[in-house]
DNA sequence: TGGATTACGAAAACTGTTTTCATTTTCGGC
DNA sequence: GCCGAAAATGAAAACAGTTTTCGTAATCCA
């Protein structure tokens, strides 16, 4: 079996999983529960990668063409506020939104060329943090890396530019 | 002498670098050198920190009362391209820049309880990151690194947040 | 000093996001 | 199953930060 395909079915129970961990919040909240919200998380929880409003809202709309952007930040605010999601700002102006993935915490690196996005975890790294913060009486409470470049092997970068799928998550 | 004393003075002559620096790109671009120009770069260079466009506006108002944000703004975009200057975004959704500190290349500590910002350099760091880079056949052309937590003397804390300095650069 | 070029300032435009408001939907209690 | 209070929706307006426009003014080289 490719891994893959392993990965989507996995992905699929770990969807479940977040559509219920969402129900629940919802109703802890007492809020109500809609068929718009539904349709914006299982659409959110299906994408892959570090998603804008406006690429959520796409998709949506090919579910629901009535859905509008004032749902989908309400939405989004709410995902975050549920803990399931991630608001994520690149500097490109524009808020990224990011169910948490297999890792739960991440650092990034953006490949200025295709638009990749690749997440990657190094205990070393957060240690050294933690001990620099230390030496200054600081304590930290999250923090945030971004390495911005290029992938080196340019093949492959220019592959995924012309897969159009830039700005994408790592697949 | 007191070390404050002693950055003060280092900084003034800094500053008189930077201005020639400036004036130097401009005449390169073909550019015209104006009053405004002048008041608000020099504006710029006196101040010290992570300065928001509002805030250079208003220091820059008390000399020439007639400059407007399009003005500051301009004259940023110009100080970013000379290479003088660095925009920073923390997620609070406006822009802050940044003359080029003592230390070259530095990341920052935020405290979320005072707003104050701290530059730190760690070249621990910086070698983890560029192999971490390797590893993943990654380039990297520059990077961010921000740690959010809180001063942990937070009699000091306090007192910066009642002298009313937050989100002012470490002094 | 003239005149082409660039800069200025006020206001309008723009972008991403939030809020408003009138209408519709949800859902616990009957 | 229906009522009604509470919450959600969608379209449009409002908003904040930033950029652009446009008519006027300043710069600076020949």
């Amino acid at each position: 079996m490719a891994p893959v395909k392993k990965f989507r079915e996995l992905d699929e129970n770990l969807v479940r999983q977040k559509e219920a961990a969402f129900a629940d919040f919802i109703q802890k909240k007492g809020l109500k529960t809609t068929r718009q919200r539904n349709t914006i998380i299982s659409t959110f929880f299906r994408l892959r990668g570090h998603i804008s409003v406006e690429e959520l809202l796409n998709q949506v709309k090919q579910v629901n063409p009535r859905i509008g952007y004032a749902t989908v930040y309400r939405t989004l605010h709410l995902l975050v506020e549920s803990g399931l999601v991630e608001e994520r700002r690149f500097g490109d102006g524009l808020a990224r939104y990011e169910g948490h993935s297999d890792v739960e915490h991440h650092d990034h690196m953006i490949c200025l060329e295709c638009g990749e996005i690749f997440e990657f975890f190094n205990p070393r790294l957060e240690a050294l943090q933690e001990s620099l913060a230390e030496e200054n009486n600081f304590q930290i409470f999250r923090h945030r890396l971004e390495l911005y470049g290029a992938c080196k092997d340019k093949d492959a970068c220019q592959k995924r530019k012309a897969r159009g799928n830039a700005a994408a998550g790592a697949e």
